[in-house]
DNA sequence: TTGAAAGCGCTACCAA
DNA sequence: TTGGTAGCGCTTTCAA
């Protein structure tokens, strides 16, 4: 009850395991010929016995798995799920097998998959995002070792040590800051949830940047710092909406979070974007469905995904190559959630603050 | 530059290949004992060198992976992810590695991922939903050959062929369409948004029942078979809204298009649930978020995955014993989504209808 | 208490 | 055109 191994197939098809080989390859590139007499009986030797080549065996024998890992941090947004689906499909048109891992940014798990890759486990890493606990030297040493691997989502950086896919979500913030303002918003609430601190710092800034553009003594007082959970950014917006004076618009930092904010909306009374206006991040496959349908940023998930796996690829072909940064530009996508700030909304603060 | 191997670890430490082995896999139970000191040294060589133990050679030699696979048939739907998460999260706890691969109901991938359970490259493989390519003959096959293999979401059945995760959704559905009943509704549509024709069989057998029980002469004219994307679940409720007379509730087949309909509903400038009644299954983990927060069943999605999990591990420890079926319950959840069926909303209804 | 060696299944080199 | 065979890195039995 063993599984058939080339051996079995070979003496079934009264050849050498070699020949067995060789038509399991298809290596007739080479000098090697094999009569089409001989490979039909090998193949319906296979056939017969249901053989099917062992992995073990061949990773072993190759030195390369075909399959490559994934790390995520948070296994709850679904904006990470699109770029796994990107990084898989693309791995399954290039015929590799995919690990998943999720990290709740938690160091000892970041570490295993470091580990299953020098393990040889599998042929090459990608992480989304940066992470707290694999810090830079430890990246670098993967990367010194020849380790393939990929950052999916990390800032642009002056010196480049792996290779990098870039989203354009700060230029995106920028743009979305400037369509906010130009709606008249000037008290622009920041739900900032994340599971570590810098991993919006791209929005964050843009955020900043543009109030200061608009007033010098702009500050982050209507930042609101919280964790990544959907009832995170409710309850922070909870509280952003009983400041006096309330802003006139909230942005969250992704998607995700924008519903724990649309929901704090609801809850508070205010309608959207009547009332007070909402944006995300990100263009989850749900935002347009939304009621409102939420203005957001694209940053093309299931592209950056893609990217990633290509870059992977070739790292993995050409392992001295210069190391390269993809950018996947981001756009802003104006929909229903954001309006223009009226007067009338203006009086409503202030009535909320005299009360 | 090339991966240290055990030879080099012995080496370096002045012992043989056996003795590292021993040392690493803390083989003092039998009557192998090794100097304090000569595993101190050994240790030492393995940190010194960073040497990390090959996957492949372990695999080949043992004969198993610590991997093993899941199969998911929509990489759209949440619920699958939330599937995913749990079996991920158990998977890590009992030291298990994650192969993912997602199947649009592809036949093709469905095999792929049924050889790479057949060469060795995972120990066991989990099916969420039954698929119309894996028909049972295969599926039997497989088992015949004594590979571990779990199905998620099954339909419960008399002979027990293989493992199975069942839900309470039949049960679940049936609770939910008293719900509405209950409210005062009678015209309910069922929006079946499904990639395969039975993959929604449970909800919607429950739904024919219950209209049946309530009135002998229900037909199913209020069920739209449509696909399973959100734009499909969109555009179904779109046509559902503009019967005449209109269904005064609409049930998804899952959250995801619920979301669907929600938008839907919107468009035709109803409001939810004043106007009519929305309700999904799955309790996705947005649902309570959605304005209106959406009324479902909750299938516990996370419990589903770990159970899975759990009862491949027991298949792979005792390939021969019977075979399980686990029934992990669903309950209704009441939200803001349903609500009753007003007598003015039945007065709207006869108004569209003359105009 | 430690070492030698067989062999897991495969690929690829070399000889015939 | 086909067959013999070394060896990938590891575990484990047996001998020392």
């Amino acid at each position: 009850m063993k599984r058939p191994t080339q051996a079995d197939v070979a003496k079934l098809a009264g050849v050498s395991r070699a020949v067995v080989s060789h038509v399991l390859n298809a290596r007739t590139d080479g000098p090697i010929t094999i009569t089409p007499e001989t490979r039909r009986r090998v193949l319906a030797a296979m056939e017969q016995l249901g053989y099917q080549p062992d992995a073990a065996a061949q990773s072993l024998r190759l030195g390369r798995t075909r399959s490559v890992g994934v790390l995520i941090p948070d296994a709850h947004n679904p904006h990470y799920w699109q770029i796994v689906q990107g990084i898989e499909s693309e791995a399954q048109a290039h015929g590799y097998d995919l690990f998943l891992s999720s990290t709740s940014l938690d160091p000892d798990r970041e570490l295993a998959a470091v580990r299953a890759l020098m393990r040889g486990r599998i042929d090459g890493l990608i992480l989304l995002l940066t992470y707290r606990g694999l810090l830079d030297p430890e990246l670098q040493m993967l990367v010194h070792t020849r380790n393939p691997l990929v950052l999916v989502g990390g800032a642009p950086r002056a010196e480049c040590h792996y290779d990098v896919v870039m989203t354009g979500l700060p230029d995106g913030a920028a743009e979305m800051m400037r369509h906010l303002i130009g709606l008249g918003h000037r008290r622009i609430g920041l739900v900032y949830g994340v599971a570590a601190p810098d991993l919006g710092a791209d929005r964050l800034n843009a955020y900043l940047r543009e109030l200061a553009a608009l007033d010098e003594a702009a500050d982050d007082s209507l930042v609101m710092r919280c964790g990544p959970r959907l009832e995170d950014g409710y309850q922070a917006t909870l509280s952003l909406l009983d400041r006096a004076p309330r802003p006139t618009a909230i942005l969250a930092i992704n998607d995700y979070l924008a519903l724990g904010v649309l929901r704090a909306c609801a809850d508070r009374g205010l309608r959207v974007p009547e009332d007070i206006s909402v944006a995300g991040f990100d263009d989850i496959e749900t935002a347009p469905y939304l009621v409102p349908a939420l203005t957001t940023v694209r940053t093309n998930a299931e592209e950056m995904g893609r990217s990633a796996l290509r870059l992977l690829l070739a790292r993995m072909q050409q392992p001295d190559r210069v190391c390269q940064q993809v950018y996947v530009p981001s756009q802003l996508v104006v929909r229903g959630s954001t309006g223009p700030a009226t007067r009338r909304q203006s009086a409503e603060v202030q009535l909320s603050a005299a009360a």
